[in-house]
RNA sequence: GCCGGAGUAGCUCAGGUGGUUAGAGCGUCGGAAUCAUAAUCCGCAGGUCGGGGGUUCAAGUCCCUCCUCCGGUACCA
C-alpha cells in the first residue's frame, strides 16, 4: 500500500522536446509507466494528477529552425500539437499536456529564478566563449566543430571528440567553425549566472541516503556524481529562445532549458488549477510534505531530475522534493537505437493509425524496458496481439458473450445454489490476483502488472474449459448459469484490471456489458458486481488478428 | 578516458542479502477438448548463465581481468 502520510499523488512523464514527433522509446520510457500508474491509482480511489507537455526551448530548437528556415515558434507549434494528438490517440490520460512557452510558465520561472536570486544564491562569472559574428550569436559547445588537437579528427564537436572520445571545450579546438553555417567564430565574453550546486552536495547526500526503495541504477548513477564532486552549473544562456533573465541589466540572456524545464511540472499544475478556477489549489500538490511526488523519464536525464532539479527546490525552499524516480532504461527498434535522425524510429502518430492502440500499450508495457534497454519488434507486436490479446483474452470474454447469448438470451443468469469448490476457487484466486497486480502496480512493477493479469485471463479460460459449460447446458441449466454468471463477473474483473493498460478495451468491455465506465473502482474486480437478470449487449470482437501481410515492410 | 547500466533457453525477458534438479511467455513437438476470432487447456524437449581467472563446503549471484552494447560526462535535451 502507498504510505497513510501520502494525502496525494503528483505525476509527472519527462516533457517530450518539441523538436521531432514522440516515438515509441519516449512512450516506453517515460509515458506509458506513467499512465498505467495513474490509471491504477485513480481506481484505487487516490487523488491523483498528471503532469505533462513540450519543452519548446533551447538551442537544439533554435537550431531545427534555422536548418528548416522556419521561426521556432513554427517548429513548436507543428510538434506540440502533433504530440499531443498522438499521446490521446494512444489513451494517454494527462490531466494536463501544457508547454513551456505558456505565460504562465514564463512567469513561474522568472519568479522562482528571481527568488534564487533574492536569496542571494546566485552568482554571476564572466568566461571566453566562441562568437559567430555573422549569425550574431555564441555557438553551443556541440555545434561548433574543429580539428581535435589530440588526434586531428576534423570533425570535432567542441564538447566531445568523437573520434578518440576525448572531453574538449571548443576553446581548444584548432580551426573551429560553426556546425550550422561554416562560419569563424571569435573569441568574446560573456557573463552567466551559476547555480551553487556544489554548496547542495552534502544535503542532497543525506537526502537521497534515506531512499533505498530507489532503482538501484538511479542510485548508483548518482552516487557517482557525488563522487566526483558536484560543481556550480551556469543556469543562463546567450540564446534568443528562451526565458529571458528577468533582470533589467540581462534582458539579452534567457535561462538555460534545464533550469527552466523542469518549473515547467509546476506551471502545467498551475494552469491545470486555473483552467478549472480553483487558482491556488496548486499549491496544495507542491507545497505539502503529504504529497508524494513522482518522476517518470528515460535514463538519459536522471541527472537532472534525482540532482540538478532538487537541487533548486532546496534552494527556492517552498516546494515538496520528488519521492521516487522509477527511471527505465530505452527501448530499441528490432535491434537498434531509435534515432530521428536516422529515420529510424516508430512514430506515435504514424503506429496509431495502422493498429489498435491498446496493442500497442499492451506489447510496449510487456516489454518495458525496466531493468535494461529491450527491443520492440513488429513481429512481437503481431504475436502479442494475436497470441495474448486476440486468443487469451478476447477469446475468453467473446466464448463467455457467445454462450450467454446463445442459452440465457443475454441476461446475467441467477447464481441459484451453491457454490462449488473450482467455482470458489477462481473467485479466490481473482481477490488474491488483483491484490498482486495492485502491488506491482504500487512498486512500479509494470511488467509484472501486466503479465500477471494476462495470467489471471488463462485462468478464467481454464475456469471455463475445466467446467464445460457446454456439457452441464444439457442436463443442468441452473449449474450452467452458476458457471456463466462466474464468466461474466470475470469479464467484469478484467474491465477493471486491464485498465491500466488497455483503457480501449475496458470501455468497450464495459460497454458490452451494459455498465457504466465512469464510477470503476479496483476493489470491484473482486466483488459480485453483475446483478442477476442485468441486461447484456451484443458481443463484438475485442481484438482482430493482425495478419503476415500488415507487418511486412514496416 | 572517467562514472553508471547491461550481456541468461531458438526469440523476448525474470532471476533482494551466494545454497535443493536456473524460471516465465512466445515458438517447436505431443496430448485433451470442441462453447469460442482454428481461439482454449495439459504435458515433453530445450540454457551451465559474454570469455578467462579467483574466493567459498557452495556463485548466474561476490572479487579480478578482458570483450561487446547502451546512457552520462556538467553549454544538446
Amino acid at each position: 500500500m502507498i504510505k497513510k502520510h501520502y494525502k496525494r499523488i503528483l505525476v509527472t512523464s519527462a516533457l517530450t522536446y518539441a523538436n521531432g514527433y514522440t516515438h515509441l522509446g519516449h512512450i516506453a520510457g517515460s509515458i506509458l509507466p506513467a499512465d498505467m500508474y495513474v490509471r491504477y491509482l485513480r481506481l484505487s480511489g487516490y487523488d491523483v494528477i498528471y503532469i505533462c507537455g513540450s519543452d519548446e526551448y533551447g538551442t537544439a530548437i533554435e537550431m531545427t529552425s534555422i536548418q528548416e528556415s522556419k521561426t521556432p515558434q513554427e517548429i513548436i507549434d507543428k510538434y506540440h500539437f502533433a504530440n499531443k494528438l498522438a499521446y490521446e490517440a494512444l489513451g494517454v490520460s494527462f490531466d494536463i499536456y501544457s508547454r513551456t512557452s505558456s505565460e504562465i510558465h514564463k512567469k513561474t520561472s522568472q519568479e522562482f529564478f528571481k527568488k534564487l536570486y533574492d536569496k542571494g544564491l546566485l552568482y554571476l562569472k564572466s568566461e571566453k566563449q566562441l562568437y559567430s559574428e555573422q549569425e550574431g550569436r555564441f555557438l553551443a559547445d556541440r555545434f561548433v566543430i574543429g580539428t581535435c588537437p589530440h588526434c586531428r579528427y576534423e570533425e570535432a564537436r567542441g564538447d566531445e571528440c568523437e573520434s578518440c572520445g576525448t572531453t574538449l571545450s571548443p576553446l581548444e579546438l584548432i580551426d573551429p567553425r560553426s556546425k550550422i553555417t561554416g562560419d569563424r567564430p571569435v573569441v568574446k565574453e560573456s557573463s552567466h549566472f551559476y547555480f551553487p550546486l556544489s554548496k547542495f552536495q552534502t544535503k542532497l547526500e543525506e537526502w537521497m541516503s534515506t531512499k533505498s526503495n530507489w532503482k538501484a541504477n538511479v542510485l548508483n548513477y548518482c552516487k557517482g556524481w557525488f563522487k566526483s564532486g558536484l560543481r556550480d552549473r551556469a543556469i543562463t544562456r546567450d540564446l534568443k529562445w528562451g526565458v529571458p533573465v528577468p533582470l533589467e541589466d540581462y534582458r539579452d540572456k534567457v535561462l538555460y532549458v534545464w533550469f527552466e524545464a523542469p518549473i515547467g511540472y509546476i506551471s502545467n499544475t498551475k494552469e491545470y488549477f486555473a483552467s478549472k478556477g480553483d487558482t491556488d489549489k496548486w499549491k496544495e500538490y507542491w507545497m505539502s510534505s503529504d504529497t508524494k511526488l513522482v518522476h517518470f523519464l528515460g535514463k538519459d536525464n536522471i541527472v537532472f531530475h534525482a540532482i540538478f532539479f532538487p537541487a533548486m527546490l532546496m534552494a527556492h525552499g517552498d516546494f515538496v522534493l520528488v519521492d521516487n524516480i522509477p527511471a527505465n532504461e530505452f527501448m530499441n527498434l528490432e535491434g537498434s537505437k531509435q534515432s530521428k535522425s536516422k529515420g529510424h524510429a516508430i512514430y506515435v502518430k504514424d503506429v496509431v493509425e495502422k493498429f489498435n492502440p491498446d496493442s500497442i500499450r499492451y506489447t510496449i508495457a510487456s516489454n518495458m524496458p525496466e531493468n535494461k534497454d529491450t527491443d520492440f519488434y513488429w513481429e512481437d507486436l503481431q504475436a502479442r496481439n494475436n497470441n495474448e490479446l486476440a486468443a487469451i483474452l478476447g477469446n475468453f470474454v467473446n466464448r463467455t458473450f457467445i454462450f450467454s447469448d446463445k442459452y440465457f438470451d443475454l441476461m446475467v443468469p441467477p447464481l441459484s445454489g451453491e457454490y462449488q469448490p473450482i467455482d470458489k476457487e477462481i473467485l479466490s484466486k481473482l481477490k488474491s490476483y488483483s491484490e498482486s497486480i495492485a502491488s506491482y502496480y504500487e512498486n512500479y512493477k509494470f511488467k509484472d502488472a501486466v503479465s500477471e493479469t494476462m495470467n489471471l485471463a488463462r485462468e478464467a479460460n481454464k475456469y471455463f474449459n475445466d467446467t464445460e459449460p457446454w456439457n452441464v447446458i444439457k442436463h443442468d441449466k441452473q449449474r450452467c448459469g452458476v458457471i456463466i454468471n462466474t464468466c461474466l463477473q470475470l469479464c467484469y474483473s478484467f474491465a477493471i484490471l486491464f485498465n491500466p493498460v488497455l483503457p480501449f478495451t475496458s470501455m468497450k468491455m464495459l460497454k458490452m456489458m451494459n455498465m457504466s465506465g465512469s464510477d470503476l473502482k479496483w476493489s470491484d474486480a473482486y466483488a459480485v458486481a453483475l446483478k442477476e437478470d442485468h441486461r447484456l449487449n451484443k458481443p463484438e470482437i475485442l481484438f482482430s488478428k493482425i495478419e503476415n501481410e500488415e507487418i511486412k515492410n514496416l
